[in-house]
DNA sequence: ATAATTTTTAAACAACTGTTTAAAATAGTT
DNA sequence: AACTATTTTAAACAGTTGTTTAAAAATTAT
């Protein structure tokens, strides 16, 4: 057996960068064949379909993506520590993976036959505790009464959607680079602001 | 010149069901007209290509999408009630069409020669005269201090990626239907009260 | 070195892509 | 009625798609 990776490894980084550009639907294996330097027939020698080399990626990218949130969970912060420290990571994550929110929407929202296990994301969230550590807040009466999902829905809306809406915001609101790049940091801190007033509301660290 | 108008509508009712559920990459002109029941060359007859089809379509849609923001807009009150009602008003639209802002979002990222001018959305806007009623607010205090392109962020990040993220949130949650649909009406209560909370801070109607 | 195994290659496959052609059917006009 | 213009159709086009084949090359084992 040959150990020398680079040929898989060579696929699997090309695959990668044309998938999350172009989605499944837009590319195909010639493009990602081009891509890496790579034969068309070696990508099914290694990987058997299109099908199972985006299962592939699509799982590695779901996984870097839960966890940068089980790293902040993981912490021994109090909440409204961990969301501020959240917000930060997860802006600071989509700025060098811009294309990430808007590949997973895509691609999960496309109908096919692959399984979304999403790289088991509630269960690998839920053994950081921070459900548990939210129920407790919210009984001692220092966090808002909220559902998990609504919680989570209120966090990646603000975080995902203005990296993913980029082009849509520069076209609607004719802006060019140079004034959308300064805006995206203010935003940061508006996100952070308001998402840790609505939940903490008797936190006095808001607006800090 | 014959006035039947039904082949022509035909093919465009279709080609928006299809262009909407599966993108413009997703699908093929074959696909639309099978699902129009019409010729594959009547399409071309009718609109020249597929992407001169598309780009009718999406030109569409963004309309029907800037219309319900100018219908609120257009109305004769106070900025908080604005912002709660126009926040009504989308989700009760997105509830009906919750796949437009994937696809907008989607097909705004490809790469393509078609020119987005996205239904002149920032002049339609601005002539409803929300811009200067924020900056006059603003100088009485009773509005804080935030970009127009920050305002309009939050408003559609809240609004527009819980539809979006619909199957994400059921496959990373394990949620199904029923469990589904009554959060997001709860949700629109959230991003009511802490987008008004947040943008009018002095506003005694708040969480009413 | 020879043999066995793994990796790489070019070529072919059938099915599908957007688009065009040219003939047929239909409608409108005189 | 015959003639013209419009609409619809089936078939073909050249190129691309994912996948497979079978032979060549490179690597490893004996």
């Amino acid at each position: 057996m040959k150990k020398d990776i680079s040929t898989e490894q060579k696929i699997k980084d090309a695959a990668r960068a044309v998938f999350i550009a172009k989605g499944f639907s837009g590319c195909s294996i010639r493009e990602i064949a081009k891509a890496s330097g790579m034969n068309v027939a070696l990508i099914n020698y290694y990987f058997r379909s299109k099908s199972q080399l985006f299962q592939l990626i699509f799982n590695a990218v779901m996984e870097d993506f839960t966890n940068t949130m089980v790293e902040v969970f993981s912490c021994d912060l109090s909440l409204p520590e961990k969301m501020r420290i959240l917000i930060e990571k997860e802006y600071e994550f989509l700025s060098q993976h811009p294309e990430l929110p808007a590949f997973i929407i895509q691609e999960t929202n496309r109908e096919s036959d692959i399984s979304h296990d999403n790289a088991n994301f509630f269960e690998k969230i839920s053994k950081t505790g921070i459900f548990q550590q939210c129920i407790e807040a919210q009984q001692r009466g220092e966090m808002r009464e909220i559902d998990i999902f609504n919680m989570t829905l209120l966090i990646l809306s603000n975080c995902h959607y203005p990296f993913m809406s980029r082009k849509m915001m520069k076209s609607m609101l004719k802006l060019n680079d140079g004034e959308l790049m300064p805006t995206i940091d203010t935003h940061k801190k508006h996100v952070s602001d308001l998402l840790i007033a609505y939940l903490f509301p008797k936190n006095s660290n808001n607006e800090k």
